[in-house]
DNA sequence: TTGTATGCGTTATCAA
DNA sequence: TTGATAACGCATACAA
């Protein structure tokens, strides 16, 4: 009996209507009251009319709907995590980190798209409405973004809800995400300490991220005094690619020998403008980025990164919405979780690549 | 005003609640029914009222609850587009293709995880019984599934289903899937063309993808009698390295010229292994996959792939599952899609990788 | 064109 | 411990 048996039959017959409470309740000879009782709270029925509305809903296949449920309680026993940009491999495995770490604690995380873009490039996402309508008036119990989204405002107000991995504005809402500025630092530092006096920077195109890592560079470079460049780029490879072009055009004395970009994948552009020039990587020119991404640690990448730590992203941003679902999460709270290392190939050892 | 505001304040205060058809309706002064109207068919209210109607509709923030909607009407209006494995970036291409092609039809495609594994490297995923309870009342206008779910019995069978990427039993619902015979022919013409007489194939661990796929290399390489060797694995890097280890111990004679994998993925494991002990790629052995992921097309990879023809696939299988949400759907079609060969490096040119 | 009554499947409140 | 009944927010059929 497939999904499609309707389709097959030529005539529609009659829709097989899901049972409800009411037809469980006739079959077991009790009131729908107890039926809904008999689920929400069992210990409270007798053990005799108990078995009976038990094989009475398994022989009907009958589960409660969860439509008439958030009808009723106005709440639904869920928390959707709302991911902005699901090419993105960090977003995916943060928000799969959040999904499990709910999962260890009870708790049912639906992750969807919350994304309306036509095509995704941007990671300044805008918040899909039809999403989020349907979400408003589904209620679940809390609310996980995941990734930075244009408009904070589009979300539901009275829902609690925790961004990750986003750059929003201190203090309106509980936010999670990596500390980049000790990212930045992490690396600038790395670089230097491997020889490198001058260093090139590609941006982001648009959004808070863009705004605090360029800050971050700027201020790490300024400190030790470092000369340094900025190329304007996005976060796509094209974008990377696009910035090596331009640093190309520089005369040889004037480019950096280090370049740290917004992200893995446009260093990864990066490096195809770079070796379609000529250069090295690492010999000419070293290179770097941030999300340490699967990609980033295939050896014939081996792409420096600064990991944000996903998992820990995640578990923190579980714990924050959950928090919240029980109403225990007295003001909104700003965490910052520490950011790892990951030093390979692209910023020191051999230029070539040589796997043995 | 942010999202928390209730968090925010000392007392919990009363939750906002959110405006209802009622309140529209005693505001601009008219029945229920008439705001009901007005919403689903205006033409149908007079232009005076109508106004009166959506400016009270606005000052209120209302919009109809989808919950209350779907009980009365038994359906949502949305499809579903559920995905086994937000791993692979083949479903999400294939998922956003899907749900692009459905809002050009005006319709509403919510991608969301349909998985509930807790780690995700099998692609033969099971569905999250819980999303599926959820969507079962929710009742959407129809289902998409991305990727090949372990028990397809375990889906709403009221509700039209298309498969996307899967491998299911012939007939018993839409499928629209890849032809994994024609690509695999269209790789092993090509490495016969370019040479080889021995070739190795990566399997997969488990589900009819795999199955398929390793039929047809076994197909294509006896038609043409050629040795061949199959080597398990699975998806995995990992599952590819661990097959490239064991093709190293063999004796040099007896060792494939050219190794085709299951995927992309299981490709860069199997060139990790066959690097790290000395060989080169595609001097030493030629290496293709199938996918074509981001992944394959980075220069520094540079894989010959097979193409599934992800816009294509996802186009088809939304046009499908349109006709079937309007009951036009006659019977369970089994659509393929004529893949492509995308000639690499890693099967041609030199051994060794010059970007110049 | 507009208003009224009823039902969708469930939970909650109250009686029994 | 159990059962009757009123919400929940909306759509639909019907009446005006």
């Amino acid at each position: 009996m497939g999904s499609m048996t309707a389709q097959h039959s030529g005539t529609p017959a009659r829709p097989p209507k899901r049972a409800t409470i009411i037809d469980v309740a006739a079959r077991a000879g009790v009131s729908k009251s107890l039926v809904s009782l008999a689920f929400k709270d069992p210990k409270r029925v007798s053990d005799e009319r108990l078995k009976r509305i038990r094989t009475a809903a398994s022989e009907l296949n009958y589960s409660p709907s969860f439509v008439a449920q958030s009808l009723t309680s106005q709440q639904s026993p869920f928390i959707g995590i709302l991911v902005l940009d699901f090419q993105n491999p960090l977003f995916i495995e943060v928000a799969d980190a959040v999904r499990r770490t709910l999962v260890e604690h009870g708790e049912f995380g639906l992750l969807l798209n919350g994304s309306s873009a036509a095509t995704v490039s941007e990671p300044y996402g805008t918040l899909d409405p039809q999403v989020l309508s349907m979400l408003h008036s589904l209620r679940p119990r809390a609310l996980v973004v995941v990734g930075t989204a244009a408009d904070q405002n589009a979300l539901p107000a009275d829902i609690p809800v925790v961004y990750v991995s986003a750059a929003i504005t201190r203090g309106v809402a509980t936010c999670i995400r990596a500390d980049d500025e000790a990212g930045m630092e992490l690396l600038v530092n790395h670089l230097v300490t491997t020889g490198h006096q001058r260093l090139g920077y590609i941006t982001g195109s648009s959004g808070a991220v863009t705004q605090e890592r360029q800050a971050a560079f700027e201020s790490s470079v300024s400190t030790r005094g470092l000369e340094s460049l900025l190329l304007p780029g996005d976060y796509t490879e094209e974008g990377g690619y696009r910035a090596g072009q331009n640093l190309l055009k520089l005369p040889k004395k004037q480019r950096p020998t280090a370049v740290i970009a917004v992200n893995d994948i446009a260093a990864l552009g990066f490096i195809r403008a770079a070796e379609e020039a000529g250069l090295t990587v690492p010999g000419d020119v070293a290179v770097a980025g941030f999300d340490n991404i699967f990609l980033a640690g295939i050896p014939r990448i081996g792409l420096t990164s600064v990991d944000p730590n996903k998992d820990e992203l995640g578990r923190r941003a579980a714990l924050a919405v959950l928090a919240g679902a029980e109403g225990k999460a007295d003001e909104a709270k700003y965490l910052l979780v520490e950011p790892t290392l990951v030093v390979r190939r692209s910023s020191t050892g051999s230029p070539k690549y040589d796997p043995s």
